[in-house]
DNA sequence: CGTTTTAATGCAAACGTTTGCCCTAATAAA
DNA sequence: TTTATTAGGGCAAACGTTTGCATTAAAACG
C-alpha cells in the first residue's frame, strides 16, 4: 500500500519542527510570525510533494469531521433526493460533506442511524425526524449538538425547524377544488399523526368547513404497497358515490390514487378533479396534467443549511428554537378544472 | 459540550489496562486470553456506561474508515438515487456508512469529488464515472485502492465494471419498434462518447444495419435546460418528415422528446411510436403508456457492493479487473405499439 | 527443586494533527 | 548597560484507539 507524506515528513525535510508547518499550511503564518521566507518554502514544498492533510487525524484532534448526517424517509423519494441535492452542493462550497441514509420512516431504523452519527462524529445533523424518535432527538439538543429538522417536527421540542405551510397548502388546495366547482371532496393520507399531516388534514376540514361540508378521510397505513393502496382508495371511492374530487396527501398516494381511479373508468377531472400534495417534475405530461401542491425545494434546502451553519459556529447551544415555515404554490393543472373551464385549456 | 467516556476511562475505573479493554471490546478476549470474569465486568460496565467506540481514533489507527464514496451523475435523478437506495440498504447492512456527491457528469466537479473522498480516507470507491477522469481511476487503482466503476467505464482501464448490456438494450428496443412496423426510426442520444452511450448508439445502428435503413441521430449537449431539449428534438423532427419512430437514449431526453412530440401535435403512437432508455415509476401513467428499457436497478447495486467487497478483503491489489454485464429488459407500453396492434390493448 | 509453559494482563508506541507554552537571539527602551 | 519586547520558531502533550512486546504468577514438567 502506498504512503501518503505527513506534515513531520516536511518537516524534517526542511528542518523545521512540525509545528511550524502545521501552522503554515493553516494559513496561521501571519498569526504566528513564521518569516515569509518559511511559509514561500514550507508551501511550495508541500505543493510539489502533493501533501494532502488527513482528516482524520485532523478530526481526532479538533473533534470537528466537517462531516454533516442527514436523514431522509427515502433517498429515492424524488422529494427526498431533490433537497439532497440541493443541500449537497451548499454543503460542498462550505467544505463539508454529507452522508445519508433513508429511514423508511421507521423508529428503530431511525434511532440506529443517529446512533450511527454520533459514533462517527458528524457536526451536525439534518433530520426529517420519523415517529418516536423524540428521546433521541431531546438528546441531541442536550449535547449541544447541531440539529435541523426538516419537512416535519415534534412540537414540543426546542429544535430549529423548516417546513412548508402544510395547512395552507392544503386549504389552497381544497379551496381551489371547491372554486372549481367540485363539492364533493375526500382527502387519502397517511395514517400517521406527525405534524404534517395532521396540518395538511387540519387545512382540508378548514376548507370544508368553510363550506358546511364534512370531511371525508381514508388513512392509508405507512408502507403498504402501491397495489394494497390502490385497492384501498378504490373501495373509498365506491363507499363515496357521491364524492367528485380528491386530495392527495402525499406524491405516492396520487400516483396510486390515479391508478384506482383509471381502473373503475372515472374520467379525470369530468368525473372527479384531483390535485396532489408535493408535485413532481412527471405530473405535467400525464394526461390529464395533475395539480398539486409545489414544495419550495431549493429554499428548503437553502434555509436548512442556513439555519444549520448557525447552529454550527454559534457559541455552543445559543441557537434559539425556531421553525421557519415556506410557502407553498398551488400548480394548477387540467386534472383539477371543472368541465366548465375545459373551455379554456390555457394551463 | 458534553464528554464521551473512554476506553481509558473504562480502564480506569475497572482497574484494568486500556489494552485489556480494547481486547474484550473488539471480542478478542478469548483469543487474548482475558479471564471470563474479566469480560464480565468491562462488558457490563461498558454498557452501563453507554460507552460508544470513537470511530475517528478507530480510523486513526487502523487506517480503515468504515466509509464508502459513491459519486453518482446525480443524485435526483432517479436511476442513481434508486441505486443508492439499495446501496446504502446492503452497506449499512455490512456496517458501512456511505458518503455520496453528485458530479453532473463533469470532469473538474469529479476530480475535486474524487480529491474529497481520498483525504476523508473512504475506504471503497463506488464511481459512475464522468470523462476525463481516467488519470484519477488509475491513481487509486495504483494506489490499491478498491474502485467500482458502474452504468459506464473506460474500456482501457482495469477496473471492476459493473454495467448493463447497452448494445442489446438498444438494439432490441430498435427490433421491436421496427416489427411493430415503424420503419423510419431516429436515435436521440447525448453527445457524448462515454461507453454507455456509444453501446447504445451502435446497439440502434445494429438494428437499423439489418433492415438496410441509414441510421439517422440526433445528439443533444450535456447540461441543455430541458425547454432547449425538446427544441432540438422538435427541429430533428421537423427536418425527418417520413421519420414515425424515436429511442430516446435516455430517461429525461425521452421527458423532453414527449413535450416535443406533443407540441408538434403528432400522436403516439400512430404518428410516432417511442420508446425510452431506463424506464421510471411513472412512465406506465403517462398517456400513452410510455414503453422503456428497464435496468436492474437491483441487480446492478448488489453486484457493485459484491464486487466492492470483493475488493476490499482481497489481500491487496488481488482482484482481477473484470466486467459485470446485465441484461435489460424491454418494458412494452403503448407508445410503441404500431395501430394495427391497438385493437388489442392488453398490455 | 529448577526450568518451561501457559494464562492473564500491562506498557507504551504509533496513527497525523493541533496548540499551549517555552526558548533564544536580537532589537528597542530606559 | 540593563531590562523589556519582539521576532521566529520549537517541544511535547493530547485526541482515543490498536497492537507488538513485555511481564508476572501459577502450573506443568523433568
Amino acid at each position: 500500500m502506498y504512503k501518503k507524506i505527513s506534515i513531520h515528513d516536511i518537516a524534517r525535510q526542511l528542518n523545521v519542527s512540525s509545528a511550524t508547518v502545521s501552522y503554515v499550511l493553516n494559513g496561521k503564518a501571519q498569526e504566528k510570525r513564521i518569516s515569509a521566507e518559511q511559509e514561500k518554502r514550507i508551501l511550495a514544498f508541500a505543493r510539489q510533494a502533493g501533501y494532502r492533510p488527513n482528516m482524520v487525524a485532523k478530526s481526532l484532534r479538533t473533534g470537528k469531521s466537517k462531516t454533516i448526517g442527514m436523514l431522509v424517509e427515502d433517498i429515492a423519494d424524488p422529494f427526498f433526493s431533490s433537497i439532497a441535492r440541493e443541500v449537497e452542493k451548499i454543503a460542498s462550497q462550505l467544505d463539508y460533506k454529507i452522508f445519508y441514509s433513508s429511514t423508511e420512516n421507521d423508529t428503530r431504523i431511525t434511532q440506529a442511524l443517529i446512533k450511527v452519527f454520533r459514533d462517527a462524529q458528524v457536526d451536525g445533523y439534518i433530520i426529517a425526524p420519523s415517529p418516536g424518535i423524540e428521546e433521541e432527538v431531546q438528546a441531541l439538543i442536550n449535547d449541544q449538538l447541531p440539529v435541523i429538522l426538516f419537512d416535519r417536527y415534534f412540537p414540543g421540542l426546542p429544535t430549529v425547524n423548516v417546513v412548508v405551510d402544510n395547512f395552507n397548502g392544503a386549504y389552497q388546495a381544497s379551496r381551489h377544488l371547491l372554486d372549481q366547482g367540485f363539492r364533493h371532496i375526500g382527502l387519502v393520507t397517511l395514517d400517521s399523526a406527525q405534524v404534517q399531516m395532521s396540518d395538511r388534514l387540519a387545512g382540508y376540514a378548514a376548507a370544508m368547513g368553510e363550506e358546511g361540508f364534512k370531511p371525508r378521510v381514508l388513512k392509508i397505513p405507512y408502507r403498504l404497497p402501491p397495489e394494497k393502496i390502490a385497492g384501498k382508495i378504490k373501495l373509498f371511492i365506491k363507499q363515496n358515490k357521491d364524492m367528485n374530487g380528491v386530495l392527495f396527501a402525499t406524491n405516492y398516494l396520487a400516483i396510486s390514487g390515479l391508478d384506482a381511479i383509471n381502473s373503475l373508468h372515472k374520467k379525470i377531472p369530468a368525473d372527479m378533479g384531483i390535485v396532489g400534495f408535493d408535485d413532481n417534475t412527471h405530473f405535467s405530461l400525464f394526461s390529464p396534467a395533475v395539480t398539486a401542491v409545489a414544495q419550495p425545494v431549493q429554499e428548503i434546502s437553502q434555509q436548512v443549511m442556513k439555519m444549520l451553519m448557525a447552529s454550527m459556529t454559534d457559541i455552543a447551544g445559543n441557537s434559539r428554537a425556531a421553525t421557519v415555515v415556506l410557502p407553498t404554490r398551488l400548480v394548477i393543472r387540467e386534472s383539477s378544472l371543472q368541465a366548465i373551464n375545459k373551455k379554456y385549456p390555457s394551463v
